[in-house]
DNA sequence: CTCCCGATAT
DNA sequence: ATATCAGGAG
């Protein structure tokens, strides 16, 4: 299934827009709840008045978060951003760090976000990406039973090919989005209704 | 497990 | 007006 998905989203990565992996960084931040295409929308500006991460260490915190308004929870990420920002200048010279082990000590970054900065940013290929729709794919298509995205992550390095771990997240995600979707998934239409699990299930169930 | 808490589609 | 979208911290 891997193959079927990589043949129907042959060029599947992140959505987000940004110049910098530093830039990704902050893009991915603000892309947690909240769609691509809303971030994108508020990037261009954020990243035009803040070019570098001592600009935003600098920036006065009511207007950073009316720069990054749009996105769900602004204010925690506004805060978030600004510590992260801080860190990266006096810790980290200005460089965003390359591991996991570091990214995910930065103040709202988590497993996914720092997954989708080493693979997406770096071309690392450290761990898998797991958002709301990897979780779910991975459910429905039986590749693992796990509730947590860090035992996911887990089962799913198990059994992806590491040359693999970069782009088969997103193409779950594109799937995910297009196709397997959370509510009225369109298993009809499906490429991979005939190996899935679920999709025998949900035809049965779906008016 | 609760809080955070906007944008877009229907 | 309501549903859907879709992470991280405490």
């Amino acid at each position: 299934m891997i193959q079927l998905l990589e043949k129907k989203y042959p060029s599947a990565k992140t959505e987000l827009m940004f110049n910098t992996p530093f830039q990704l960084l902050v893009a991915t931040i603000l892309s947690a709840q909240t769609t691509d295409r809303t971030v994108n929308k508020i990037t261009p500006a954020l990243f035009e008045r803040y070019k570098t991460p001592y600009d935003f260490v600098k920036a006065d915190i009511e207007e950073l978060k009316n720069a990054i308004r749009g996105a769900n929870y602004y204010n925690t990420k506004a805060k978030n951003i600004k510590k992260l920002a801080e860190i990266i200048v006096e810790r980290y010279s200005g460089q965003i760090p390359e591991t996991t082990e570091e990214l995910v000590k930065l103040p709202g970054v988590a497993r996914k976000t720092a997954n989708v900065v080493l693979s997406q940013g770096f071309g690392k290929a450290e761990g898998i990406v797991v958002d709301t729709h990897v979780k779910r794919l991975a459910e429905r298509l039986g590749m693992s039973k796990a509730k947590t995205p860090e035992k996911i992550e887990q089962d799913l390095m198990k059994i992806i090919p590491r040359e693999k771990w970069i782009s088969f997240p997103f193409t779950l995600i594109l799937h995910g989005r297009r196709v397997c979707k959370a509510k009225n998934p369109l298993c009809d239409i499906c490429i991979l209704n005939s190996l899935c699990p679920y999709g025998d299930k949900s035809k049965c169930q779906i008016s």
